[in-house]
DNA sequence: TCCGCTCGGATACCGTTAGTATCTGACCGT
DNA sequence: ACGGTCAGATACTAACGGTATCCGAGCGGA
């Protein structure tokens, strides 16, 4: 690699660092190119060589978080071989989520440009269905370890789960105060077989 | 009221009619005051003697949407004298949320303006309560009427029913091809009594 | 070692937009 | 009828994302 390019790539890796930090504190519409630029060391051409757009280098801080997430739920998967550990894994993916607000309001705020963006919506649609058939994989998985059955596909199984997280997420980047900790005994009573239930 | 009072409350109403229009086609970020203000037959400062902000005329639209879907919801919920029809009306909701995937994309696109106003941000919470205390109130309501006990508070059930609703539709906003139908039967599945479930 | 080209990054600029300051004239109470 | 008020028009500003252009350090070929 020459020295170029590993130059770029310093200032590369040094904008995302910057735009990560700002975006988590200010708010991706808030924060300006130029502030992070500049708070990077760096002025606002640094920033078009090295993305097309604001659009792009939110994708690329998006990525990072992203990136850790799902480190953290594979390890949390990999302990799984019951049905409860399983309800366990997805709350512990919940409070992962809940425990981060400010990750789950960039998700938000940039969930809104998609609207403006096909090249957003294309991006984030494909990183949503990659999180469900994760889970969807994982389900079967499951199954196959413990010869339990669901009574739906585990796609759709997946897509309610994510769903519970985006729109839990969402409510709770709105108020604060919503008890998540009774919420995650909510779903362990909903999923589980219920006691009675009329 | 007088002459004046009356124009202005036209004024209004037109202003809110434009930017609805407006802002389900082309989205919130999308469109100007210049251009809502123009195309409903004024300036922008009538825009601006109207609503203290983009942000509040926003708002204006999104309770005239909001209104229309509680008048549906309520008369949905009426009809409901069972368990079995419970689950039936959310589905009923979700559909009709689904139905319209521009009003649920200008909810997106709203919650975004959250993270830089804290006016947008108490209104929308606020709102959210007001949803899920309704749904907690028609359970409860439910319960009384029918004896079925559900094994968690209703609140807690209308908060995760309204997170299936909201996640749901940003996934679905992001990837029009979800399968809705299939989805419902999930719900129903998952919320029904299992035939069997390991 | 030199030299011309390449290209990452700096500088200067543009168009658009939300919001503000100021003005104007039709309606209001008296 | 008359002076004050206020809805709405006009003119402006500041800030932003994005583009055009420029500069100079590093590159490959001789």
């Amino acid at each position: 690699m020459s020295i170029r390019a590993v130059r770029q790539a310093q200032t590369r890796e040094s904008l995302i660092a910057t735009a990560r930090t700002l975006f988590l504190d200010d708010g991706y519409a808030a924060t300006s190119l130029d502030r992070v630029a500049v708070e990077a060391g760096f002025s606002k051409g640094a920033v078009y060589s090295n993305f097309k757009s604001k659009e792009e280098l939110g994708l690329a801080v998006l990525d990072q978080i992203h990136g850790e997430m799902v480190v953290e739920v594979v390890s949390a998967l990999a302990a799984v071989t019951t049905y409860e550990d399983s309800l366990g894994a997805f709350e512990g993916w919940l409070k992962l989520r809940l425990g981060q607000p400010r990750w789950t309001a960039l998700e938000v705020e940039f969930a809104a440009v998609v609207r403006t963006s096909p090249f957003v919506a294309t991006e984030l649609a494909a990183r949503h269905r990659q999180i469900r058939d994760a889970i969807a994989a994982m389900l079967l998985d499951l199954q196959a370890r413990t010869g339990m059955r669901l009574a739906v596909p585990a796609d759709q199984v997946a897509l309610v789960l994510l769903s519970i997280g985006i729109g839990l997420g969402a409510q709770r980047s709105l108020d604060p105060t919503l008890d998540v900790h009774a919420f995650t005994d909510t779903i362990r009573s909903l999923l589980l077989p219920p006691p009675s239930a009329g």
